[in-house]
DNA sequence: GTCTATAGATTGATAGAC
DNA sequence: GTCTATCAATCTATAGAC
C-alpha cells in the first residue's frame, strides 16, 4: 500500500488532531511531525492553518452534504408529486442516516465524526463559523421539510426540536466508541443498534 | 451598588469569556483588562489560569450539584419506601429542572449556562476533565435511578439514551437565547416554554 | 494587595537555499 | 516540493518594588 502524498497525509493527521484536541490546541509542528512531513509544507500546500481546517472540513463534508441534499430533495419532490406532506421519520432519516454513518469505522472517515460532533459548539469562533457555513444550507432545507411534515406545529417549535435533535446527534458523534460519558457503556451495542436507538429517540421526541 | 471585590470580578469576567471564546483562546490579559484589575492579580488570588477555571466552575456548580443530588436522593428514598419504582419523568426532572434553570436570565449565573453546555464536549482536555470530574457523581446517581424507573431496559440502553438527553440539553444551554442555530428562531418562545418542550422531548425519547 | 517589568516558552508564518 | 533557520507575536507565570 503506497503512502498517500504529502497533502493528504497532512489533511488526515490534522483531522485526527483537530478532532481529539481542538483546532487551537493543535500546533502545526505537532501535525507535521506526526504526519512525517516538513513544517513548511502546510503553508506551501494550504497557505495557512485556517485554510488547512477548511480543507479538512471539505474533504468529507462536501460529499456528505451532496448525499443529504439529494435525499432531502427526493422527499420534497415526492411530497409535491403526491400532494401529501412527507413523513417525519422519512425526512429525519435523510439527514440522520448519512450523518450517523460516520460512526462506522469502515466508512473511511477516520476521526471526522468527532470533529463534526464538536464543531457546531466549538468555543473557537473560527471553527464554529467555518463549519456552520458548510451545513446551514442543509439544515434550512431539513427544517422546511420538517415543517411540512408537522403542519400543525409552528416553525419556532419545529426549529427548537430540531436543535434538540442536533444536540443529541452531535453528542453521540463525539462520545460513541469511547465508552460513553461514564465509561464502559457501549460494550453491548453494535453501531447499527446505536444509530437506530438515536433515530428512534429523535423521532419520538420530534413527534411528541 | 458597590463594586464586587477583585476576586469576584475576575471570576465573573472569566466565566463570560471562557463561555464565549473558550478557555485557551481567552488570555489572562483579556480577562484582567475587561475586569479592570491587574494582570498579576490572577496568579495572586488563584495561583494559575487552570485554578481560575476551577473557581469559575465551583462557584455555581457546587450549589447546583447539591440541589440535583438532594432531589435525586429524595426520589430514591420515596421509591424505596413505597416499594415501587420511580417514574421516568420524575427522575429526569430532578436533573433537568435545576440545570435548565440556568437559562433564566435572572438566575444570577450570567454566562455560566454556555460554559456548562460547552464543557462536556470541549476540545480542550483540561476543560473536559475538570468539568466531568464535577458532574460524574450526579450522572451516575441519575443513571441508577433511571434504570430503576425502566427495569425492562438494559443498563446499556438507558445509559445510551441518557447520553442522547445530555446532548440535547448541552446544545440548548449553549444556543438558547441567541436565536438558535439558524437565527431568529426563539422569538416566540418564553424560556419556560423551551424548558418544558425540551423536558417533554427527552421524556418521550427516553420512554419510547 | 496591587503594580511594573520581564523571563521563558511556544506559536504561525516566511525567506531563501537546494 | 522540501528543507533549515528565524522572525515577530503571543502566552503564562513570576520576581520584586511599593
Amino acid at each position: 500500500m503506497a503512502q498517500p502524498d504529502t497533502k493528504t497525509r497532512i489533511i488526515s493527521t490534522a483531522e485526527e488532531l483537530f478532532a481529539l484536541a481542538g483546532f487551537h490546541l493543535t500546533s502545526l509542528r505537532t501535525i507535521t511531525t506526526q504526519a512525517g512531513v516538513n513544517l513548511a509544507a502546510v503553508n506551501y500546500h494550504f497557505g495557512s492553518k485556517e485554510a488547512l481546517l477548511e480543507a479538512v472540513f471539505d474533504r468529507h463534508l462536501i460529499p456528505l452534504n451532496d448525499i443529504r441534499i439529494k435525499r432531502l430533495e427526493g422527499v420534497a419532490a415526492q411530497a409535491k408529486k403526491s400532494g401529501r406532506p412527507p413523513e417525519v421519520e422519512g425526512v429525519l432519516r435523510c439527514f440522520t442516516e448519512p450523518t450517523l454513518a460516520l460512526l462506522h469505522r469502515d466508512s473511511g472517515t477516520g476521526y471526522f465524526r468527532m470533529l463534526v460532533g464538536r464543531s457546531l459548539s466549538d468555543p473557537d469562533q473560527t471553527v464554529r463559523q467555518l463549519f456552520l457555513g458548510r451545513v446551514s444550507g442543509v439544515l434550512e432545507l431539513l427544517l422546511d421539510l420538517l415543517c411540512q411534515a408537522l403542519p400543525h406545529r409552528s416553525r419556532e417549535s419545529v426549529s427548537l426540536k430540531l436543535n434538540f435533535a442536533l444536540g443529541a446527534m452531535s453528542h453521540t458523534l463525539i462520545f460513541q466508541g469511547q465508552g460513553g460519558l461514564l465509561g464502559g457503556v457501549d460494550k453491548g451495542k453494535s453501531i447499527d443498534e446505536v444509530i437506530e436507538m438515536l433515530t428512534n429517540f429523535i423521532v419520538k421526541g420530534m413527534e411528541g
